[in-house]
RNA sequence: CGGGGCGUAGCGCAGUUUGGUUAGCGCGCUUGGUUCGGGACCAAGAGGUCGGUGGUUCGAAUCCACUCGCCCCGACCA
């Protein structure tokens, strides 16, 4: 490609209403721009990165006997009324209605339409097992669309779905997936952590997620360094650290006025907030269940919905005054009517609390949990604290935000058994087919490598997915057109991408774009150098460069190209 | 959904508090010339329903009301 003649609209100045990195540097350097919120066009160089990416996933995906197809993203309600999903997902579903009335839907996801897909064709365990997958479009309607492309309303997803008759079968679909993925990431150049996840409403028995280690990700992992242990915050398990002694040793009823808030509390008796416990009341159909925490804990709702199923919600302070006649801030677990107490393992046998008297403007301290307290249930209902105990080794956990850039769920039968895919088995018994699903966000490859490769000047995209992998740019193009025409033929013939800047502007200028754009490999032909018989190749990602003798230029380039694409290092 | 901020030329901004000629600046764009190893210089140009609607006023980018859109934080989320 010559430059002149490419669409590549690069701005010299930060656009203001980018903040995160990988959005002002996409936008910035021209791969992006933005529709409207949560919503990108993919301009050439990131449609470009884009495909490269693609053609990677598509390349390894197939290396598994996964095939490819493409499913609508027009929906009919009635596949996810089938599911359940139609209520589930709520207002993140993009819905219409098509002239005649009936309910549609832009697909957040493909499960129904893949399952609706096998329940007419995959009968018999003959034809089983099958993995189906396709790149194609996805809409949520986010609540609150962030940072670019990372968090988007409407963003291209490689879904796949695998299909089989055993649960050993989808042990080994799901774990071809991991493969396949890890192989993909590699590719791409991302370094990646692989964590235990929630599966939310997806549903199913076991999640993984593919997560980027980078500040501005929206999720949170828990991540021991000695052992490797790495797992959502959602789901992390973790040891708290122990609370410190109590002064307390005596139970004792003590005034605090218009005192509520763990901190509040604390820095009024003096006391630790990991010594006051929180009682929180949530409201499960009919039943009341009190939950506690430590003060310096927080509930975690997904491992909550767990115990309590998932239709327990936390009351709301009006609902507690009126049916205990206590403001929020002041209940606590002595003497409450309620049909369960269900406390978190960290406070099993802790002395000395303190919690709300359930009388206003009254905390009771000296309490025992043991003795004190009627806990029907200890169970693990925290979020994970920097400084927890890994649960496999002991070590202080360490919490890092991170991106999900791949999911995958073993959905066993929820969609099969919901949707009636059945197929019969060799002994003639009619069975649910056990699926699983398996997701990689496309463009948040692109916007996560621009988010771990980037510097002052501009991103430094591994070469396998950057939009081209070598820029010409010609120090004083009247002297050395014909060298550089030459070279430029060549290099395209030899297999690499090559995007030739013959823009009338200056090196300086050039170099400029070149660095925002962040293509990996640079070849530099100056008459000062030509003089020798000599071109320079300087590489993005450190800023080093190398002589080369023109008459084994490209063969030289070639080598060089093809050992960066092998390792995806710079 | 709660809180905060913003909307003036393709991009980045000033002007709005205290209403007053023809709405400015930088970058970019066009033409000509000089430059040319890190976003060159000079000269001459083009480019605006000041987000929208309604109101107040002799007069509105500026004041008032409503409204649309965008960003950030939080809640939520595969």
């Amino acid at each position: 490609m010559k430059w002149s003649k490419a669409f590549i609209p690069t701005l010299k100045e930060d656009p203001k209403e980018a903040e995160t990195p990988s959005h002002r540097l996409l936008l910035r350097a021209g791969y992006v721009r933005q529709h409207q919120s949560g919503v990108y066009i993919f301009l050439p160089l990131g449609w470009r990165s884009m495909l490269k990416i693609m053609s990677i996933i598509r390349e390894e995906m197939d290396a598994i006997g996964a095939q490819e197809m493409l499913l609508p993203a027009l929906t009919s309600a009635k596949l996810w009324e089938e599911s359940g999903r139609w209520e589930a997902f709520g207002d993140d579903m993009f819905r219409l209605k098509d002239r005649k009335d009936h309910d549609m839907a832009l697909a957040p996801t493909h499960e129904e339409v893949m399952t609706d897909l096998a329940r007419v064709y995959l009968r018999s365990y003959r034809d089983l097992p099958q993995i189906w997958y396709q790149m194609q479009t996805k809409f949520r309607d986010e609540p609150r669309p962030r940072a670019g492309i990372l968090r988007v309303r409407e963003f291209i997803m490689k879904d796949s779905y695998s299909f089989d008759a055993t649960w050993e079968g989808l042990d080994k679909s799901y774990d071809l997936h991991r493969e396949a993925y890890m192989k993909i990431f590699d590719r791409c150049g991302l370094k990646y952590t692989i964590v235990k996840a929630s599966s939310g409403l997806m549903g199913g028995s076991q999640s993984e997620e593919f997560m980027v280690v980078a500040q501005s990700g929206e999720d949170r992992l828990a991540i021991c360094e000695n052992c490797g242990y790495a797992a959502n915050v959602e789901v992390a398990e973790a040891t708290a650290q122990p609370a410190p002694e109590s002064p307390f040793s005596k139970k004792e009823k003590v005034y605090t006025p218009d005192v509520r808030s763990v901190e509040e509390v604390s820095s009024f008796l003096n006391v630790s907030p990991a010594l006051i416990v929180k009682s929180l009341l949530y409201v499960v159909g009919d039943r009341w269940v009190l939950v506690m925490v430590r003060g310096d804990h927080e509930v975690n709702e997904a491992k909550l919905a767990k115990v309590l199923g998932p239709e327990a919600r936390m009351a709301t302070p009006d609902e507690v005054l009126d049916r205990f006649g206590v403001p929020v801030g002041f209940v606590g677990p002595l003497d409450i009517d309620v049909d369960e107490i269900v406390a978190d393992k960290a406070i099993e046998g802790m002395k000395g609390v303190v919690v709300g008297a359930n009388e206003e403007e009254h905390h009771i301290v000296g309490v025992d949990i043991d003795s004190d307290v009627k806990v029907n249930r200890y169970a693990d209902i925290r979020t994970v604290v920097e400084g927890d105990r890994c649960p496999n080794c002991g070590s202080p956990i360490k919490i890092s935000n991170a991106i999900e850039i791949g999911h995958i769920f073993k959905l066993g039968t929820k969609y099969s058994e919901s949707m009636g895919a059945y197929f019969t088995d060799k002994d003639g018994n009619r069975k649910p087919i056990i699926m699983g699903s398996y997701g990689i966000g496309v463009g948040r490859i692109l916007a996560v490598a621009a988010e771990l490769y980037h510097d002052e000047n501009g991103m430094s995209l591994p070469i396998t997915i950057a939009p081209y992998e070598l820029d010409i740019i010609e120090i004083d193009p009247k002297k050395t057109s014909e060298l550089t025409s030459d070279l430029y033929r060549k290099l395209l013939e030899a297999g690499i991408d090559v995007i030739w800047d013959d823009r009338e502007a200056t090196a300086g200028f050039k170099f400029k774009d070149a660095d925002l754009i962040g293509y990996p490999l640079r070849l530099v032909i100056s008459p000062r150098k030509v003089k020798d018989d000599l071109v320079e190749l300087q590489f993005r990602r450190d800023g080093s460069r190398i002589d080369i003798p023109i008459s084994s230029a490209v063969e030289k380039i070639a080598e060089i190209v093809s050992e960066m694409r092998e390792k995806a290092s710079r």
